[in-house]
DNA sequence: CTCCTGTATGAGCATTTGTGCAAATGTTTT
DNA sequence: AAAACATTTGCACAAATGCTCATACAGGAG
């Protein structure tokens, strides 16, 4: 059977009490990256299908440089990767947490 | 000790294709809140305990007020939520989905 | 009532952040 | 070689953010 996304982190819940300052600040880095609603949208749209820096502007009506600059943000987290195909550009999501991330965020909001 | 384990059905990954522009956003301030390290040692500290106001300052080593500037932040997004009890004020988490969101990421950071 | 304690709120300020513009880099075509 | 194309990068600037300070609000004790 078709398995939906994992909903158990395989952190306990239990390490957040010992949260060091240098990890929560990782953990804010992440959020901070995700908290902006150019890179949520971009990140959804790389969530269906491999895409160019132009088909990702084109898509969100933004200008080619600031989706240059939301990706180089991306990159730095983490949170995307890209290939080079002569002078193109095909970026995708690095890694499923990215999308684990955005569904619990979506469930929270939802449920509000 | 009746904390809901109303085991939230995750939201589908395809579902973020069809991120309109106002979920887009409502995701992105959620994270936007969490994207912040004094307010992510809070809700760590929460996760163990509820807590007062004094309390929080007190183990962040911070201002009182500035705790409860980000406590309204908190409130804001719905991830904390208090009781007053004269003339304290008692915080906790507002559910379980903070503490999700926050695993998942430390799962992403700690896989880097 | 007054005083003290715990918390909330508003103003001010320094720092950060997202975007557009323009120039630079790199790649393919002519 | 040049020109066209895709992307990146540096700079500038408005807007947002987090903290401190001071003040206001509310409950309890004397």
């Amino acid at each position: 059977m078709g398995r939906k996304t994992e909903d158990t982190p395989e952190i306990a819940a239990s390490s957040l009490k010992e949260l060091d300052a240098a990890t929560s600040l990782k953990v804010a880095e992440v959020f901070k990256v995700l908290g902006d609603m150019t890179r949520i949208k971009l990140l959804a749209l790389l969530s269906s299908a491999d895409m160019r820096v132009s088909d990702i502007a084109g898509a969100l009506g933004m200008g080619q440089s600031a989706i240059s600059h939301q990706l180089r943000v991306l990159r730095g987290a983490r949170l995307v990767k890209f290939r080079k195909e002569g002078k193109e550009a095909w970026y995708s999501l690095d890694d499923d947490h990215v999308v684990k991330l955005m569904c619990q965020a979506l469930d929270h909001v939802s449920h509000g």
